[in-house]
DNA sequence: TAAATTAGCTTACAGTTGTACGCTCAAATG
DNA sequence: CATTTGAGCGTACAACTGTAAGCTAATTTA
């Protein structure tokens, strides 16, 4: 790669974590203008154009990133069920650490999942129907759903894990693992209850 | 009430509608700019101050507005559950009803609950704690479950529930039935679970 | 009835925003 | 080496924002 090239992926890279920077829990993508992502990453705001064509743009990058984390997260959940344990608490486990060292990347997945903007909601879901979509294969597999009742069951699983986590994002260690300890316990009704029902539709 | 106060108590009203009617899929609360709702009200910008202190005030107005409706919900699913039938199809079924005719009371709802205001945050959890406390008592009450897994239980339907809400929100009515009928399917699923799981705490 | 109150208005201002335009000068190209 | 390319910059502008100040006129109070 040339120099020039180098210079102008440091920059593309600088707008984008500048971005991310800016993200906290009282700071949405959607309240950041151009110039202050510009201003933070230390460019003109004109120069902004050079990598991105709107702020738009420059959100759904940092949701395609954030796709990229949530599969190296399922990726490392997998490993680690390998070595055997309660798969719920591993995964419940891994999830929480992942949340916390890539906080704002969880904070624009979360938060845009339910945005204003239809192609953001749209990138999100994307990504989380992934997730949706390997759990729902997953328990149909080992556990023999009904497709209907293991995409129910999948999608409910997510739902219960991805808003813990919008909650969790905003406190400490401690109230973290209270959460942590909770969801695990959904997690294991929904289990259950799946379970239960498909036995019904089993006998008869 | 004097003639004054009345049509103060009007414009007031104009206000907090206005507000409301800007809302939609694309448009969230906090994208609205105090310009913008008093031209929707037919009022100067400035003579917004006359009744609320800032932005703020109007949307915290309007997310206990959101917290009545909340109530009455909750009476009107009480209500049709005292006749007998499921009482999980019931609550969907009233749910539903009630986000159909009241769409923007919930959409500030469901976006101020995950949004970048602290005030906003605590105040639409406060309304929908009264859900969750509510439900952990009948389940303790009917079911007698340990307070632990009730309030777990509660959470995890009250989650489900919001949502699935959320996402009807932009759904024509066809696929809001056919999402209606999954919510019903995992609401079931943590109530059999909740249950199995109790069983095993009581046979140790 | 005279005085006080106040909802709503107009005018005004400083700050921020997105973005159009044209320049520079270092790197890439041939 | 001569030419072309393009990342980054500065200037500029129109649109919008929140809100301060002071006026008006109708209602309320005393």
């Amino acid at each position: 790669m040339g120099i020039r090239a180098q210079q102008k992926e440091k920059t593309r890279r600088a707008l984008v974590d500048a971005a991310f920077n800016q993200l906290s829990a009282e700071r949405s993508f959607s309240s950041l203008s151009l110039r202050e992502v510009a201003r933070e990453a230390n460019i003109a705001p004109t120069s902004f154009y050079r990598h991105f064509k709107d702020m738009n743009e420059l959100g759904l990058t940092m949701v395609d990133e954030g796709g990229l984390t949530l599969r190296q997260m399922m990726r490392k959940g997998r490993q680690r069920a390998e070595a055997g344990g309660s798969v719920i608490r591993i995964s419940v486990d891994t999830f929480m650490e992942v949340l916390d060292s890539n906080p704002n990347v969880f904070r624009i997945l979360l938060h845009e999942r339910s945005g204003t903007s239809a192609a953001f909601r749209a990138a999100v879901a994307r990504e989380i129907e992934h997730f949706i979509s390997e759990l729902a294969h997953y328990t149909e597999a080992t556990a023999g759903r009904t497709p209907m009742l293991a995409r129910a069951q999948a999608e409910a699983l997510v739902t219960l894990v991805f808003n813990a986590g919008a909650s969790a994002l905003d406190m400490k260690r401690a109230d973290r693992k209270v959460l942590a300890d909770q969801l695990v316990m959904q997690l294991r009704m929904v289990a259950k209850g799946a379970e239960a029902l498909q036995h019904k539709v089993e006998h008869r």
